[in-house]
DNA sequence: TGTACATCAGTGAACGCGCGTTCACTGATGTAC
DNA sequence: TGTACATCAGTGAACGCGCGTTCACTGATGTAC
């Protein structure tokens, strides 16, 4: 079963995202090698040809999965309408089918107590920054304790809305956040 | 060691205690049986003479930590002064110690993301009630959607602040969030 | 182009270990007389 | 008040099970000639 390089770095993406899905819809601990393997279409055997620990994973795979919300939130902030941009970040944060969909949510939100227990915090912290910096970006007057203020909003409302058992009472936490995010 | 109902009471709540601390400490399912009775001064076995299963546990403890909570803001809220009813709530909240003693730490903040997967989380939507109807009452003019999007900045704050590797980013999360909550 | 060999991603059985739970037992204390 | 018995919180060995990790093996494909 031989197999080029390439072939070998898909597998691992495979793994990485099958991870990442598992991880924030039942929590790290609650995901053994084998479940993770199987979301991957393999067998448990094979998760040391790609890494070194499921602890190895679980660094890889947090860091990345942040880090591609940074990117997007780059991307998003770039757009030369402001309010548009700060729209864009906000409005898809806080929207109810980011909460309902856990198994690609944010993963500040599913998985930011559990991370902050583990170390190697550091590619964390990085990718938080690159977020709260292109926030800053989409505010009039770049003013980046607004912007602090905004994603700590953003990302409370998320697990507040995630932990009410009442509808209603989540979506008020959804708009409270956007009014407070959004505006000023 | 046949013992008196308020000694058996006791017992329960000294495993309570335990489990809240290290539940908050280390995640739930990083936690076994055998660690909690340790931390209460027991045995593992005797665990089941008080609880029907480790799952019941959880459900109990995070439910009585979090109403611990609501009833702590509720009384700081009856304060006369409104806006140091609101202070006391705010900057106890958003303390250096807070973040600190994850031991001890509002479990909205270590144990959030773990909760919304569990079930029974009834108790907790009504604790959260609780603590938003105390803040309520802190804000001028009552203000329902503004003490949501405080609340949801201030545990937003408290699980960047304890993701954020750098002490300095973790202050200026705190910060930001204190302006956000306390005023207006 | 064809053949022989080397590589190594992936398989699946096996490992030691710690988990949640059960259970026979204990002994200090409550209750009955 | 003193004695005999019942209760049951807590002990510690034992259980089945699933975990993370290891390892001998496989076979498809890359490389050398």
């Amino acid at each position: 079963m031989r197999v080029t390089n390439q072939r070998k770095a898909e597998t691992r993406e495979r793994i990485l995202e099958a991870a990442g899905a598992l991880f924030r819809t039942h929590g790290i601990d609650a995901v053994g090698v084998d479940a993770i393997m199987h979301g991957a279409g393999l067998t448990h055997g094979g998760f040391y040809a790609h890494f070194a620990s499921k602890e190895a994973l679980v660094a890889e795979v947090s860091a990345a999965a942040l880090a591609l919300s940074a990117a997007r939130w780059e991307r998003l902030s770039q757009d030369s309408d402001r309010a548009a941009a700060l729209a864009g970040i906000v409005d898809s944060y806080l929207d109810p089918t980011h909460i309902a969909a856990s198994e690609s949510g944010c993963v500040l939100t599913t998985l930011g107590p559990e991370m902050a227990r583990r170390a190697s915090r550091s590619a964390i912290t990085g990718s938080i920054r690159r977020m709260a910096d292109a926030l800053t970006r989409c505010l009039p007057g770049h003013r980046r304790r607004r912007a602090l203020a905004a994603l700590s909003t953003m990302v409370g409302a998320v697990v507040l809305a995630r932990l009410s058992d009442d509808p209603e009472l989540a979506a008020e936490f959804l708009a409270a956040a956007r009014e407070s995010a959004g505006l000023h």
